[in-house]
DNA sequence: GTCTATAGTTTGATAGAC
DNA sequence: GTCTATCAAACTATAGAC
């Protein structure tokens, strides 16, 4: 049964994903990782060739949750409400857990590149996530550019300075309204 | 005499910054160090009682020169264009160097917490960016937090998607006046 | 597929001679 | 103050029995 295999591969990433809430994306180990597991450390190389080929597995895990979220959504018909609705999950979802952001929206492992099929659901985000602000208004591939590093300020100063609040979240819709509204082309009026 | 030692131990630092620099931050070893010292890795527990107490060092120095630039500077009469060049000089250090922007403005080091004397100087960076920021007429609390979030956002984009070029960092002035234009509870007109 | 055993490496830190 | 020698610990990964 293959089934059983895949299941039980799932099980394993799933237990990484709990002891690098606890431990810290970088500071997971094998053994660690083998002992929540109750399977000796050796036994994962049977589900991972490396320590790499788990965090890769992890990573694509992590994106597809990301991406199940947003295509989950019910979005309203008016662009910028959509886009802020959309925001609003992404920033969320990246504030739930600060060792999933790490690994997916920094570079936190040293060496780790994760490999083309993981980082297809990583692509497929940033493509949904381009066409929303897209369609809000903002084209010009700088303000797109803003847009983007707006937002990641947004989540990276929430987390490092006051995690589990919203004194930074909170400003992600007047944020949002700001940037749509003042294009670097545009005219106020 | 003191001052050899002093002198010694500035060299070391200064040393580990290079090699920071090549290896990464945390790729930063106390063999590594010492060979490229020119001693044997045991010999560097005369200056530094541990590792941690290294980075502490990195971390002060680092900061030193920060503040030693940004005091440098002579800045316009116009808050606003003080504010502009105060903030192109900050992101200009923070872009020049990817180690020491990692070791001093965001915690890539398991277990390092800058010790009292060593946080002073950052403090004081955070608090003539602030007075900046006031002066210019940013003084809610909401305003500043987004004013700051957004350059740490440009910031980051910028070293971890380009680094060396220009393509978010060159917004920074535009998003200044964005922001400076439109507080919280301010009215367009 | 899981185990025991261990190889092989790297690291921070200490003891003690000089 | 610098050295040699070494400890003690952690880790990934592999070999081979069952």
């Amino acid at each position: 049964m293959a089934q059983r295999r895949e299941e039980r591969t799932a099980a394993i990433i799933a237990a990484a994903w709990d002891l690098a809430r606890e431990e810290g994306i970088g500071g997971l180990t094998l053994r660690g990782l083998a002992r929540v597991v109750g399977v000796r450390q050796p036994s994962l190389y049977e589900y991972f060739e490396s320590k790499h080929a788990l965090y890769d597995a992890m990573f694509a895990v992590g994106n597809r949750q990301l991406l199940e979220r947003l295509d989950g959504l019910s979005l309203p018909d008016d662009p910028r409400a959509a886009l802020k609705a959309f925001m609003a999950t992404f920033v969320d979802f990246a504030l739930e857990d600060d060792a999933r952001q790490q690994l997916l929206f920094q570079r936190p492992i040293v060496g780790f590149e994760p490999g083309a099929a993981s980082y297809d659901a990583a692509v497929q985000v940033l493509e949904r996530g381009i066409a929303m602000i897209t369609a809000a208004g903002l084209t010009d591939q700088g303000d797109v550019d803003c847009f983007v590093a707006m937002v990641g300020g947004l989540i990276a100063a929430q987390a490092s300075n006051e995690p589990g609040g919203d004194r930074w979240a909170r400003h992600l819709e007047r944020l949002i309204d700001l940037y749509l509204d003042n294009p670097r082309q545009g005219r106020t009026r």
